[in-house]
This record gives structure tokens, sequence and C-alpha cells, in this order.
DNA sequence: CAACGGACCTGCCTGC
DNA sequence: TGCAGGCAGGTCCGTT
């Protein structure tokens, strides 16, 4: 489900519940996780204060003085702050009280998602150290993606996916920044000209930033902190719109598989 | 190395 | 109505 601005939306909005309080008890209610929850984590941070809820790439941080509860919500996990009293949901994996006398929830049914523990800075994590730039701060501009990208045959829709490139650019995003820029999703990465991966790099940029000013993009499940549901659907170009007009040019728009993943684009205005 | 397919899971929808 | 099959917002890992 989340992608870049799902995440950063969750962190917004649970940020402020969490930071500054203490941690009272840690419950994991099912540790099959993607990588199983470790034993250690309820006993290392019971009794910690959350200094800060950071987000790095799709990875939510809740550091402490004693170490980092890394999480990650995979394809269908969702945070919510509740009170402790709310009955628990199926597939309510793992509950952080805090000494607000509220609690933190990890939802998660496909359970792709992650919770992890480090005390090392968590930049260092085996999961975060090869990560990519962050789309929406420095370092990630035209020459950049030009110069990562030189000589490669893969298609660009997957390349802009690859976290190792740039992290935060999932399924839905990448094919809508591929329409803003009028790049063709199979594309080799390798044959883009400067000025055009510059338009592309401002593209994701775009659609990150509105998606998040809109709270992200709810398809299916996918609901803020609050319950409310992410508002940039409506403004979705291609996604999920095979067969309807293109809303630039009125050619039909297609779907097809590229790199195992769903695809939209419009066959005219992306070349 | 780059590129690709499989794997991990549940839920929901479609079509027979 | 039941059941099989396909698909879903992610990403690591093993193989070519």
């Amino acid at each position: 489900m989340p992608e870049l601005p799902e995440v950063e939306t969750t962190r917004r909005g649970i940020a402020p519940s969490l930071e500054g309080r203490r941690v009272e008890a840690v419950r994991v209610f099912d540790p099959r996780l993607r990588w199983p929850v470790p034993a250690e984590l309820a006993g290392a941070l019971a009794g910690q204060r959350i200094e800060a809820v950071r987000r790095r790439a799709k990875y939510l941080l809740l550091e402490t003085a004693g170490g980092t509860l890394i999480l990650h919500l995979g394809m269908s996990g969702s945070l919510r702050v509740s009170d402790p009293e709310t009955p628990r949901r199926r597939h309510d994996h793992l509950e952080i009280r805090l000494d607000s006398g509220r609690c933190l929830r990890l939802h998660d049914p496909r359970r792709f998602g992650a919770a992890l523990w480090t005390r090392e800075p968590p930049a260092e994590h085996p999961l975060l150290a090869p990560l990519g730039p962050e789309p929406l701060g420095e370092g990630f501009d035209g020459a950049y993606l030009r110069r990562v990208g030189r000589g490669r045959r893969q298609a660009i829709k997957p390349f802009i996916m690859n976290n190792r490139i740039v992290v935060g650019v999932g399924n839905i995003y990448a094919n809508e920044a591929l329409f803003r820029a009028g790049i063709h999703p199979r594309r080799a990465a390798g044959r883009i000209s400067a000025r055009r991966m510059e338009a592309l790099v401002e593209a994701i940029r775009a659609v990150l930033a509105a998606a998040i000013e809109q709270g992200g993009t709810t398809l299916r499940d996918f609901l803020r902190e609050d319950g409310q549901p992410g508002y940039f659907r409506q403004r979705l170009e291609v996604y999920e719109r095979g067969g309807e007009p293109c809303p630039r040019c009125t050619a039909t728009i297609r779907q097809a598989l590229i790199g195992q993943r769903s695809s939209y684009y419009c066959p005219r205005c992306q070349r």
C-alpha cells in the first residue's frame, strides 16, 4: 500500500502523539512479519523516551536514547494511535503503550512489513545503508539520474523504482511521474537526454509533493492514522486508468506489465 | 556488475 | 454458492 507520500503522511500523523512520550510496554501479538520481530525488542524499547519520529525512504524510525525502532509498512501495513481499550483488530501485530495512556498499533494483513531494533545509528543499518538519495532532498537532480543511468538498458520505470537509485518511488507514482514527464516507461534508462531526465526529476518531485499535500493516495485500504483516507487518488492521471482517454491528448491509455508491475501510459504522449 | 524471477502473505474480485 | 485464478501500494535474495 504505502509509497513515500503515504509513509510521510503516517509519520506526520503519529509524530505528535509519540514525540516526547515514554514507552511503558511493548506487546508483540504476532512476530511473523517479513523478518521475525526480534525477541529483544520489547525489553529494549520499554522505558525509553521517543525523541523523534523520522522517515528514511519508506522506513519510519522511532528514535530513543537506547536505540531505534525501524518500521516498514510493506504492502498492507498501517499505524494507528488509539486507546488501549479499543479492541484489537485482526492483523494488529504489535502494540506500543505510551505514558500518555494511548498506544500505537501496527496493522498488517499481508505481513510484508517489518519491525526491527538497532542500537547503531539507523543510517548504518544494513537495510538503510545502501539506499539512494531522497527524491525530495538534495542530491537528486537530472545530472545525478543521468550519471547513474548511463549505459543501462533497463527500462526507466523499474529503474526509478530501484531504491538504490532513488528511494520512495513506488508503482503508482512511477507511472504518474513518467506520464507527466512524457517518457515511455519502457525506454532504456541510458537513452534519455539530459533535458528529459531533468524533466523526470521535476515530475517525480512534483507528484510526490502534491500527494503528500493531499494526505497520500487511498486506493483500497490506506487510511491515515486518524482513519481518514488520502485524497490524491482523484488526481491520478494514468494509474488504473487503462482504456480511458489520456487527459492530455485523448489517445487511449494502455496497461501493460513492465518488470512484473502493472504499468499505465499514453502511447502518444510518452516516448 | 546488471537484470530478472521467485518468494514472502492475505484479501478481494472475477469468471466459470 | 463454491472454487480457482489473478491481482494488489514492497523489496530482498538467488540465479542467470
